[in-house]
RNA sequence: GCCCGGGUGGCGGAAUUGGUAGACGCAGCAGACUUAAAAUCUGCCGGCCUUAUGGCUGUACCGGUUCGAGUCCGGUCCUGGGCACCA
């Protein structure tokens, strides 16, 4: 029996009870089968599902159908990325504690994803915030502490005054705290790291294998690892033994050098700044400059000299030495070689401050002037006024220069990465506890394994901002497991970026208590197909590849990459704009859901554009999908006798010219819609069922009419099933097809409806169409050409002229050229 | 400034990768059913000319290659994104 009218809420319930019942998406490792691991990015549990949220796991529910239904063994998780500053907020404004609040909303956005109808093997959740899984992330990091991986530095946040706390970038408002309003300052405290420059080489090496992922995200990770190729030189200090170290990627520019310039933080700014009051207060100004500065490029350049000079390492030449703002302590050597005649940057700094600017490159192409007193040259070019390198190629120079200085000792060739190390510190409070214990004898000592997790109470109240461990004496008070004496553990957290960089791992085994991972995680790994938002292609993608490549030489796993093909899916955007609260073009999922149902929304959010674009949110483009299913419901209805009744394989020969003509064309758009499945271009699959529906209905008769009915709409089903589940398995069922569609064989095109035993061609005159004509499939291309000739409307335009030549492309046009 | 994408009807977007531009849908217009409306169904729908057959024009702009260009090449303009005192 079958409903007379569509409604959504029913069928869905149906197809969700069948697929709990018989626990359809629970997947175990099968050797020998195909398996295929589709992810999508674990969502933060801010509450409830925005409509990004709905696009991005629909996209990545259609995929793993899709490969499903080709017959591999599909691995689907979902979990929660649980840790994070919005849960302290929360719990700030409501006195809640952030666990409370983050299983609440765990708890919803749960019933939110299913009530979606995504096959997610729920067997395998992981929610990041408890301790069995933050255990082993834990424990990862006491192992990195041995190698060397892990280590401690200075480094500095933005400290908030008032409210005795550290800030994040986000929490600072226009340089002030965003709750007590206080001047924000600079701090610096020691915090931990992780080594990524060690793997700064292999990161940036691997990107050219990488041929699943978007060339742009590629781009992106290498502009970002930043790699360049220069020299490190000395210029010697006069009466002290180690010199002003700095870095060039232009040794060629060295003979223009005409000052040095350092950060207010380099160790020769700061001494010679002890008997000089002004300098110091110039330091002091850099270090007022918040970290979250985002706009250095508008700060005025400012420099102030040290009186001090170092020797110039081929000239001998005495050159001062400048403490400049904006020279970084944290990339090379935190010094530079100024050379004003070749860099812009150091042009207009040697314009503001009276320094000498000297021309020591000339262009290679005759033809090209250059004004030195309008702007640096920074081209490569022909050496000039540079004693025995003049009249040398820049290139060449580079080595010449690199040599010179490798055999006076004064100079190194040298590989530098724009990559800094990753700080992996957080002064808050909802994260996962970091396994050190600092000991006054011993310095910071990893917890043991066997006292692992350290686990982070859940039981606690805010007294302010501050995070609540730090003032919990029983939490950190404890003894040195080295030595035994008193000793007082890490109160910071971790970066969440940790938690997230190696849950896709852990699905394979989320119930392992003896391992981080295990035997099931090689099965599954990597993952085959990820798909999230491009604005993770810099950091979660990076730091996901990097601690890939720390578990697997962990010994851990096998694989050198964690995710093979990437899809990031476009923003959703309503008039225009993306989508925000402060703009009020929300769309809330729910309520489509509760109107129309979860298909049409799944619908709509494939067929308004290809996954990767971004998509126009339309309200009455939602009302056109659920009409589309609506047909699709009315058709079934109408037919579902004949369909039940129908012969399954009849006589095609038989039928009628139009017949015919309606199979091959609804055979000739799965053909289409097919390709397009492996693109992943599922819009133009959502066409293809349209077109397929609409074929069907205008299909006329009995009998065989009834046979390509069952045929089609089998077809169109199986088709449509990754993209609306729940209508295609009721009405599968209603019909009367064998087996349920998720377990129903991928439909291919009869080969036999494809073929015609008469084409259409069209026919142009000089590249213009003109006409069409019929012809046989096996017709000769000089018969062809005749029968182009012939048609009326061509003939009028090759009449009384010469035809030149005649193209005809197969099974496609006819150019007549004269 | 450097590095990636994009510019196609009123709108979202197709075009099997050099072969009928505008599939499919949204919006709009006209009609059928209805006392009426909604829903549903049918037809039309880039612009200009034409009774129609049909013609001209058209994929940001200029030029090129080709029998043939939305697609390839050179230049220009606009636009979205990423990076940016990185020495």
């Amino acid at each position: 029996m079958i409903e007379e009218s569509y409604n959504p809420q029913a069928v869905e319930a149906e197809a969700q009870n069948y697929w709990q019942e018989q626990k359809t998406f629970r997947v175990t490792e099968e050797p020998g089968r195909e398996k295929f691991y589709c992810l999508s990015m674990f969502p933060y549990p801010s509450g409830r599902l925005h409509i990004g949220h709905v696009r991005n796991y629909t996209i990545g529910d259609v995929i793993a159908r899709y490969q499903r239904m080709l017959g591999k063994n599909v691995l689907q998780p979902m979990g929660w990325d649980a840790f994070g500053l919005p849960a302290e907020n929360a719990a700030i404004k409501n006195n809640v504690p952030p666990a409370h609040w983050t299983y609440d909303n765990i708890s919803h956005m749960r019933s939110q994803l299913q009530r979606i109808g995504f096959g997610y093997d729920w067997g395998r959740e992981i929610a990041t915030c408890r301790p069995e899984y933050y255990r082993w992330e834990q424990w990862l990091f006491t192992k990195l502490f041995e190698k060397g991986l892990a280590y401690k530095k200075n480094a500095t946040v933005n400290w908030d005054p008032v409210d005795q706390t550290v800030l994040a970038n986000e929490q600072v408002v226009d340089g002030r705290g965003w709750r007590s309003d206080a001047l924000v300052e600079r701090r610096d405290i020691s915090q931990w790291f992780l080594k990524i420059t060690a793997y700064a080489e292999e990161l940036l090496n691997e990107l050219d294998n990488m041929d699943g992922w978007p060339e742009a995200v590629r781009t992106m990770q290498r502009n970002w690892i930043g790699r360049s190729e220069g020299l490190e030189v000395e210029f010697a200090i006069p009466g002290q033994e180690q010199g002003l170290r700095i870095y060039t990627t232009r040794p060629d520019t060295l003979m223009g050098v005409s000052f040095m310039a350092v950060a207010a933080e380099h160790p020769l700014a700061v001494e010679a700044a002890k008997d000089n009051p002004e300098l110091t207060a110039f330091l002091e100004e850099c270090q007022r400059i918040l970290v979250s500065e985002a706009n250095m490029e508008t700060m005025e350049k400012k420099g102030m000299p040290t009186g001090r000079t170092v020797i110039h390492p081929i000239t001998g030449e005495h050159i001062p030495v400048w403490v400049a703002n904006f020279v970084l302590m944290s990339y090379g050597t935190g010094a530079v070689m100024a050379v004003p005649g070749h860099d812009q940057r150091d042009y207009e700094f040697a314009h503001k401050y009276g320094l000498p600017i000297i021309q020591v490159i000339a262009p290679a192409d005759n033809g090209q002037t250059i004004d030195l007193d309008q702007q640096a040259f920074t081209d490569k070019g022909v050496l000039v006024n540079s004693a025995q390198f003049s009249g040398l190629s820049s290139a060449a120079a580079f080595d010449a220069i690199a040599d010179f200085l490798a055999s006076q000792g004064k100079g190194e060739r040298r590989v530098n990465y724009r990559l800094r190390d990753w700080g992996v510190s957080r002064q808050r409070y909802w994260g996962a506890p970091i396994p050190i214990i600092n000991c006054q004898e011993c310095g910071a000592v990893a917890v043991p394994e066997s006292d692992l997790p350290v686990v982070l109470p859940e039981n606690i109240e805010f007294q302010g901002v501050m995070s609540p461990i730090k003032q919990m004496p029983e939490f950190y008070q404890t003894t040195c497991p080295r030595c035994g004496g008193p000793a007082e553990r890490e109160t910071d957290t971790f970066d969440t970026f940790m938690e997230s960089s190696w849950y896709y791992a852990r699905y394979a085994c989320p119930d392992d208590e003896q391992h981080m991972l295990d035997e099931r995680a090689s099965y599954w790994l990597p993952v085959d197909q990820y798909i999230g938002g491009i604005e993770h292609a810099i950091l979660h993608l990076l730091y996901a590849r990097f601690y890939h490549k720390l578990i697997r030489d962990a010994g851990l796993i096998d694989s050198a990459e964690p995710f093979t093909r990437l899809l990031t899916q476009g923003m959703v955007l309503k008039d225009g704009a993306k989508m925000s609260k402060s703009k009020g073009n929300t769309v809330d999922p729910q309520e489509l859901i509760d109107r129309y149902g979860a298909d049409t929304v799944r619908l709509f959010a494939m067929y308004a554009a290809p996954p990767d674009q971004s998509l126009e949110w339309s309200d009455t483009g939602v009302a056109g999908s659920y009409r589309f299913l609506g047909r699709l419901w009315s058709f079934a209805t109408q037919y579902n006798q004949a369909i039940r009744q129908a012969p399954v394989e009849p006589n095609w020969t038989q039928a009628t010219k139009t017949l015919r003509s309606q199979r091959r064309q609804i055979h000739q758009t799965l053909d289409q819609a097919l390709f397009d499945f492996s693109r992943h271009q599922f819009n133009t699959v959502v066409s293809a069922s349209m077109i397929i529906l609409n074929t069907l209905r205008e299909v006329e008769g009995n009998d065989l009419a009834d046979a390509l009915r069952r045929e089609g709409m089998s077809i169109l089903l199986r088709l449509l099933s990754p993209i609306a589940p729940h209508i295609t398995h009721v009405l599968w069922q209603a019909l009367g097809y064998e087996r349920v569609i998720i377990d129903a064989p991928w439909p291919t095109p009869d080969p036999a409806a494809l073929v015609r035993d008469s084409l259409t061609l069209v026919v142009q005159v000089n590249g213009k169409v003109r006409g069409q004509i019929e012809v046989s499939a096996d017709a000769e291309k000089a018969a062809i050409e005749e029968t182009a000739l012939t048609e009326p409307n061509v003939q009028r335009f090759v009449t009384d002229r010469t035809i030149r030549k005649i193209i005809v492309v197969p099974n496609k046009l006819v150019n007549i050229v004269c």
